[in-house]
DNA sequence: ACAATATTATCAAGA
DNA sequence: ATAATATTGT
């Protein structure tokens, strides 16, 4: 029993052991807060009457409830049974399918992820006759879905000016189309378990009578309307533990209110509040430099963090000439890592947005270091995984016009864009689902006969996609859909290696299918799972997981994660914090936190970098350093200078020092050369020498440029 | 209707 | 720079 609490410090022991009731876990990066959440879950197990049925768990990330339930597992040493852990989301869907009826919903109700969800709306706006200029479909997708956030349906909402009003519209218009065609977005999730209770009391007695106890990772990080499925639930028996940072909240954007975690005290009685400040992850320094960044911000719950190790290493800054330079170097710090002996994916590159990854592909590609990238595009929302589940979901229910729509000329079948507006307006006059539309076009014969027997034919290929995988395993029914549709062929005739890839991804979703497991018990079939799960979960990747690779992902996805050695890229301004956070004015205090997130990462060195000149979005800038770099301490940072200073051009080279160069790299002024990109030139200056040395080069075409040596790859051209 | 080509929009984070 | 979209020729 007390070996529970053996391994815990103080802090920890008192949030494990506490009395049952409501409580507050503030706990500061790297203090141990899943080890408590495992431990209390399993002390209360043992210690009160209260079994794995009567507790709920609230993670941030699915990849978060597989491994919470694996650890509660290995702590009591059986299996919970019974315990509910997962996401948001994921606990609404999963109470949404056992209640479908009493959530007026069809028995299976299709997740609309946001790319369905943007085309439903851009297919809206267009019949609604709204001016798309004016009222972009991305601008209406992300109100719609701000209004969900804060648990606002169309019925909710007064216009009062022309703006709310067109967006509006097509909100009601958007619900109206869910509700026919049976789709259920994320925000839709949230919103509809919360009015299921809410609405049934029967329900909601039966759920606050099972789960006693709630408790609820991330706290900081949970909207307006997660907070009040969760006040709901727990009513005034449920007890509610909940775990957070409030220095870590990044979520804001997406609806996350901080006040959630800030005001827990006065919204629940008799809270117990622990404060884990403990840090058993990083260095000195590098908490030194994360508490004094995280300082700037006001309104802070208070927590310092505290370590018992040494100050270790001091961080490292690097300013870079470019991003090139900035991902060279990267990846030559990498390399030096990895010879001295340490595995290649104890260290993680961080950066700010999505964009900034590729150029950190490219040199890791080019120096052979095997990486992995987190987030970013999920692998479900690749355009051949969506097409080929598109056709799956459309052997589960023909009425599915998202899906229909998505694959009923691709690959291309001779149903062109006429045929389909004749389809679709006819589904949308009469009411029905484009399937049906379909077959009631053929039958009054209102297409050309080519057109029509396209269709019939399309018909004809679904229903026997339908039979023929009638028997199969899951593996097997996707390999068929993609022979059968045509897809596996269509993307085979592509060149190049996109193409390629495409192929690698299809048959990484047989692969997907082929170790899926299913839960039997759900009344469900095992393809329905399999799609909503495709749906709901990020894709926290399956392959090649414990491959020894390079870490790469956003600031935001580095959330929960550590490393031993950290490289935080492109801190500069505009970029980190990012430019679009300036005007609202709560947004840099985010930034802020995202910057103590990325810092707090890691365990014993990290790296800051920026560049002085960055290419982004086919535009060169020179943003400088951020801010944040300033409010680091300079006694816990270094910079660091490379022992051959670049003397950066201010005139053209002299032709004299420029030859003397040049004869160095085995190449002559006044000499052709050819470039990949720019074509052919010729040779007009040479300055610096090694892995520094930079060209000039005048080309025929793109004129006059300089570039460094190492990355252009210049060829010289035999004179004929 | 399709494929090839020209034009234009987008460019912060994610369940 | 790239991707989505519009236009044009077959």
């Amino acid at each position: 029993m007390t070996d529970l609490l053996a391994s815990l410090n103080e802090a920890q022991r008192e949030a494990v052991a506490a009395t049952p009731g409501n409580q507050l876990i503030l706990a500061g990066a790297g203090s141990g807060k899943t080890r408590v959440l495992v431990h209390r879950i399993a002390w209360l197990l043992q210690n009160t009457d209260i079994t794995p049925h009567g507790i709920m768990a609230v993670t941030f990330t699915n990849k978060a409830a597989r491994e919470m339930r694996e650890r509660i597992e290995e702590v009591l040493g059986f299996p919970a049974r019974g315990m509910w852990v997962g996401t948001f989301h994921g606990l609404a869907h999963r109470l949404l399918k056992a209640h479908f009826k009493d959530a007026k919903l069809p028995e299976s109700f299709q997740i609309l992820d946001s790319d369905d969800q943007l085309r439903l709306i851009k297919k809206l706006v267009k019949q609604l006759n709204i001016d798309d200029e004016r009222f972009p479909a991305k601008d209406i997708q992300w109100w719609i879905s701000a209004q969900k956030d804060e648990g606002l349906r169309a019925a909710h909402i007064e216009a009062y000016d022309p703006h709310t009003q067109a967006q509006l519209t097509v909100y009601s218009a958007y619900e109206e189309a869910c509700l026919r065609g049976g789709f259920v977005d994320f925000g839709e999730l949230l919103l509809r378990a919360h009015e299921l209770l809410r609405d049934n009391q029967h329900l909601l007695e039966h759920y606050r009578q099972r789960f006693q106890y709630l408790l609820v990772d991330e706290f900081q990080d949970t909207n307006t309307i997660q907070y009040a499925w969760l006040r709901l639930l727990a009513g005034e028996t449920g007890a509610v533990t909940a775990v957070g940072d409030d220095d870590q909240s990044i979520y804001g954007w997406r609806g996350a209110k901080i006040e959630n975690i800030q005001q827990f005290e006065q919204e629940f009685s008799n809270v117990r509040r622990t404060k884990l400040e403990q840090n058993y992850r990083s260095t000195g320094s590098i908490l030194t430099a994360a508490n004094a960044v995280i300082e700037n911000n006001t309104d802070r719950l208070g927590k310092e963090l505290r370590t018992d190790s040494g100050p270790g290493e001091p961080l490292s800054l690097y300013t870079a000439f470019n991003e090139q330079d900035e991902a060279h170097f990267v990846v030559e710090r990498i390399q030096q890592w990895v010879d001295n002996g340490h595995r290649r994916d104890s260290c993680a590159i961080l950066y700010r947005s999505n964009a900034q990854s590729r150029v950190l592909e490219e040199a890791l590609i080019r120096n052979g270091v095997p990486y992995r990238i987190y987030g970013g595009q999920r692998f479900y929302d690749r355009l051949e995984i969506k097409n080929a589940l598109a056709y799956l979901r459309l052997i589960i229910g023909r009425n599915d016009d998202t899906a229909l729509e998505r694959v009923i000329n691709v690959p291309t079948r001779g149903i062109g864009g006429k045929t389909v507006d004749i389809v679709r307006d006819f589904a949308r006059d009469h009411g029905c689902s484009m399937w049906e539309a379909m077959q009631q076009v053929i039958q009054h014969k209102l297409l050309t006969a080519r057109a029509g027997n396209a269709l019939i034919s399309f018909m004809h290929l679904i229903d026997q996609m339908d039979e023929a995988t009638d028997d199969l395993t899951l593996a097997e029914m996707a390999e068929q859909v993609i022979e059968m549709s045509g897809l596996k062929d269509h993307h085979m005739k592509e060149k190049g290696e996109k193409a390629q890839a495409r192929l690698e991804n299809l048959s990484e979703l047989v692969s997907a299918a082929k170790v899926y497991d299913y839960d039997d018990e759900e009344p469900t079939s095992p393809l329905r799972q399999f799609l909503d799960d495709a749906a709901l979960d990020a894709g926290e990747q399956q392959a090649d997981e414990h491959s020894d690779s390079v870490q790469l992902m956003t600031l935001h996805s580095a959330k929960g994660l550590e490393f031993p050695l950290v490289f935080m890229v492109g801190v500069e301004k505009n970029l980190f914090p990012h430019k679009m956070s300036f005007d609202e004015p709560g947004r840099l205090a985010e930034e802020r936190r995202l910057c103590y997130v990325g810092i707090t990462r890691a365990m014993e060195k990290l790296y800051i970098c920026y560049a002085e000149s960055r290419r982004l979005h086919g535009k060169e800038s020179f943003n400088g350093p951020s801010n944040f770099i300033k409010e680091i301490p300079s006694e816990v940072i270094q910079e660091v200078r490379l022992r051959t200073e670049i003397t950066r051009p201010t005139t053209v080279a002299s032709g004299y020092a420029s030859q003397e160069a040049a004869n160095d790299l085995g190449l002559k002024i006044g000499q052709r050369v050819f470039h990949q990109k720019f074509g052919e030139g010729v040779l007009t200056g040479v300055e610096g020498s090694g892995g520094n040395a930079r060209v000039q080069v005048n080309f025929d075409y793109e004129g006059s440029k300089w570039l460094v040596m190492q990355y252009a790859n210049l060829r010289p051209m035999d004179e004929f």
